[in-house]
DNA sequence: TATTGTTATACTCTATAACTATA
DNA sequence: TATAGTTATAGAGTATAACAATA
């Protein structure tokens, strides 16, 4: 597939290299608001919507299974975490948010303002234009 | 100002989320392909651009001065980066890519094909309005 | 005095390899 | 044997504080 460096197509890069740049920026200070690192607030944010195996966090985060073991003792430390034995393996460990964690997540969810807030600028049809567009971008069928 | 929360909204927040995620991921790769870290790339790319002090590289990284007096030993040892002093102001010591490294930060730019290759699926009037929404979100002119 | 870059220190994230307890 | 989680280790990025050279 040859490569377009057209003006336009360039012009359409950086702009998304200035979405991710912000968007990056933004996560970060919402979790620092936290006193959370990035990492520990995006564990935060996946167990929030279902406890998982250690294993799998290291899938999600796409990195290495040790790693997770020191995230999710930090978070434990802080009281925002818990780790149960799987009732079907008990090689398993789920890592699970307590009530603060499942708290404070939410509250990092609803402070992570970056996309909506700018968005707020857009109508309907251009936010209806903008969705049809990522998705083609990403390889998504039009009627997801 | 209202945050919205329709479920067009949320699914568009979603989808830069996506292509956030995807663009990072693309660029550590296209990074480690050159045994560079994301760090010593964002640097390598900078300074490729146009020499500069290392304060003017940490405002850059958004990060504390200390640090970049590391990432430039590391790119400076690799034989990419070399230190010059600023004939105007002799505390100051410029970074400057060597031949070697404005070779690297271009193969790294060229491999960079993240925003490119999945825009080859849109049109140019595609193209055009997207850049545009994008230019909205960002808070930018029309015409810039 | 203020500024530039550096050093020293400590913490977090990262990968690799070896270990344990289970399966 | 194979898998889940952990530990130990080393490298990199980060912030903070203190320092030398220069302005």
């Amino acid at each position: 597939m040859a490569t377009r460096t057209d003006p336009l197509t360039l012009e359409v890069v950086e702009l998304i290299g200035t979405v991710v740049a912000r968007y990056y920026e933004e996560y970060e200070q919402a979790a620092a608001a936290h006193s959370l690192t990035g990492a520990q607030a995006r564990v935060l944010g996946l167990l929030s919507l279902e406890p998982m195996p250690m294993r799998r966090i290291a899938q999600k985060l796409k990195c290495e299974p040790s790693n997770v073991t020191g995230i999710i003792d930090r978070l434990e430390v802080r009281g925002l975490v818990e780790r149960r034995p799987d009732p079907a393996d008990r090689r398993v460990k789920l890592a699970a948010p307590t009530e603060k964690g499942t708290r404070t997540a939410r509250q990092l969810r609803e402070s992570l303002d970056f996309a909506r807030e700018p968005l707020a600028g857009l109508s309907d049809a251009d936010r209806a234009v903008l969705r049809d567009l990522l998705r083609r971008m990403l390889g998504m069928e039009p009627s997801a």
